[in-house]
DNA sequence: ATGAAAGCGCTAACAA
DNA sequence: TTGTTAGCGCTTTCAT
């Protein structure tokens, strides 16, 4: 069996509390003393019990991220930045795949790891309702990433309107008259209704009336989507001249389907999505994103988290929205 | 503070062994007595302390998959195959992002959070040595994940070599002749040498002489790799007429630059990757490739990681070599 | 069917 | 500088 801090204390001839002194580092041991511990430790192969560990003090250095999928390059890309800004606090990031389904994400939010979890981070799928978050009696620190919610809990938001407006409006400054969307719908989640707003109100803004048959709502933001949402814009009797796609993947799913039909990019159909994967450099054509800023995102999170660890439980809950920018790449000329 | 066992008890009017029988579904309860037990753990908003019941039976439900990065998309399809896999037997996956880097290889080899997770799935990256597997004195199970080593553990392989003769025959099967090795190296690492190896070999059998300056080592496998390895092979007085990729992403940071300079995939050169992202279908050209069997391969991993935990421990380290298939498409004109 | 008590490995408080 | 002890929340005998 594993060695505990007694066996170690035995076998040195010291206390226990001298061994959980050297092995933490707190209190004064002896030079000597130390050297044996250390030795005894090394032989025996101990390691502390985490469990134990934060059993006693409450707390177990591991936060949860809890995103749809991680297979998602968007969300690996965020996770990625979240576990090098955690691992400023000591932490270890525990990745939940929720799949978006609602069922998980509630359990997600009733804590099934609590106290296994300091915290959480957490970006709701599409589904959840705000009485889901109400019902939420969970007490680990939570922080929300995505779109506005009920004030819940302390939030780091993409002003998903805002990016749909800039998208769009990008798509417009390029004189483009018939602008499709794919991907977010009005009646979709907070995510969807905010793009596809930041949409119609940027043509509305120009003068331009949307269409309602340009408008392709899609349930999963993937590639194959995207093909699909493109074979029946082409298939219409007036095809848009632009297509702003609510996610890289079903831009890329976009590209592809347009070059499949003999559609120029950016010629004949100019092509923006969301998220700034780094996939949209080496796509051909290189794909116009509006791009969140990820870096700072995570940090953000992952320091509001600390924030509330270091004891402002009750405060109320805060809101920092990420900024973004546009990148642009040849899908729309640049 | 948070509800225990013993503050439902209080409420409830009965023994704390009572409220655990009812929680765990353990020993016999009567009908009145769950009951009321479950209205006042609904009450209390009481969860289970997995900390403390993990000290208790020395299992967390955390099992950890230590990979180099997530945010290459080939581990994150596996991580998501993973966590499904893990699923099916209650555990929960804590992912833990290495960055190839050898010193926190070593740390996740020592257990870094042992006693906080039940089994561990490794990637290894690019430097660990056979000497570092020898030092490991953790005891928490530990499934290989990758390339050949020292039968230290089980292991989940996939045959980085009949993957790289694979991949490379299918060039030569075009009828290529000046076929380039992007990624993998003689010097590198096992999966770095496997691939070379079968490069190398696939080549001599062909009656074709391997070219050194048509061998590109690279260090890490990433989109911007594969295009400045591409610019370096395209200003060689004879350029090559196929390029085998030790990776999908340094395969579309490929097309890209040959896009770039002019030329023609597969007219001019042809390119194979390994991996087979999902975006592999969507690149232009359709990138082929040589298709692991991810799910089988997440599936047995997290098998074996059950087997061990079910008691085998001490059993000789078993391997399990992964088929793969090559996948065709446009790149290789299919 | 239910209860009492011991102890998992650790840390914090207090003693020596 | 080092040692002793209580107890974190839970499960598990063993009683009742």
């Amino acid at each position: 069996m594993a060695a505990t801090l007694s066996d170690v204390a035995a076998r040195a001839g010291v206390s226990i509390k001298t061994v959980s002194n050297v092995v933490n580092g707190t209190g004064r041991v002896g030079a000597a003393t130390r050297e044996r511990v250390e030795q005894v430790i090394e032989e025996l192969g101990y390691r502390p019990n985490v469990s134990a560990r934060s059993l006693r003090h409450g707390r177990s250095g591991v936060i949860a991220l809890a995103v749809p999928e991680i297979g998602n390059q968007y969300f690996a890309e965020l996770a990625e930045l979240v576990v090098k800004a955690a691992e400023g606090y000591g932490w270890t990031v525990l990745i939940d795949q929720t799949e978006a389904d609602p069922d998980r994400e509630r359990l997600v939010l009733q804590g099934i790891r609590s106290h296994l979890i300091d915290g959480l981070l957490f970006v709701p799928g599409r589904m959840l309702k705000p009485a889901d978050f109400a019902a939420r009696t969970d007490t680990t620190p939570m922080v929300l990433l995505g779109e506005r919610m009920t004030r819940v809990a302390d939030r780091v938001a993409i002003d998903s309107y805002a990016a749909g407006r800039a998208a769009t409006e990008h798509l417009i400054d390029l004189g483009r008259k018939r602008i499709a969307s794919i991907g977010a719908a009005p009646s979709g989640d907070a995510v969807s209704r905010g793009r596809y707003e930041g949409y119609c109100d940027a043509l509305v803004a120009a003068g331009i009336r949307p269409a309602a048959r340009l408008v392709m709502p899609l349930r999963r933001w993937r590639q194959e989507k995207g093909v699909e949402a493109v074979e029946r814009l082409l298939s219409l009797s007036k095809p848009p001249d632009a297509i702003f796609c609510s996610n890289d993947l079903l831009a890329h799913g976009a590209l592809r389907a347009l070059y499949d039909h003999g559609v120029r990019v950016p010629e004949d159909v100019a092509v923006v999505g969301i998220d700034d994967i780094t996939e949209n450099r080496y796509t051909r054509p290189s794909l116009t994103s509006i791009a969140p800023d990820k870096r700072h995102i995570a940090e953000t999170a992952v320091g509001l988290l600390a924030d509330r660890l270091k004891g402002s439980f009750s405060s109320a809950p805060r809101e920092f929205i990420a900024g973004f920018h546009l990148e642009v790449r040849e899908s729309t000329g640049g």
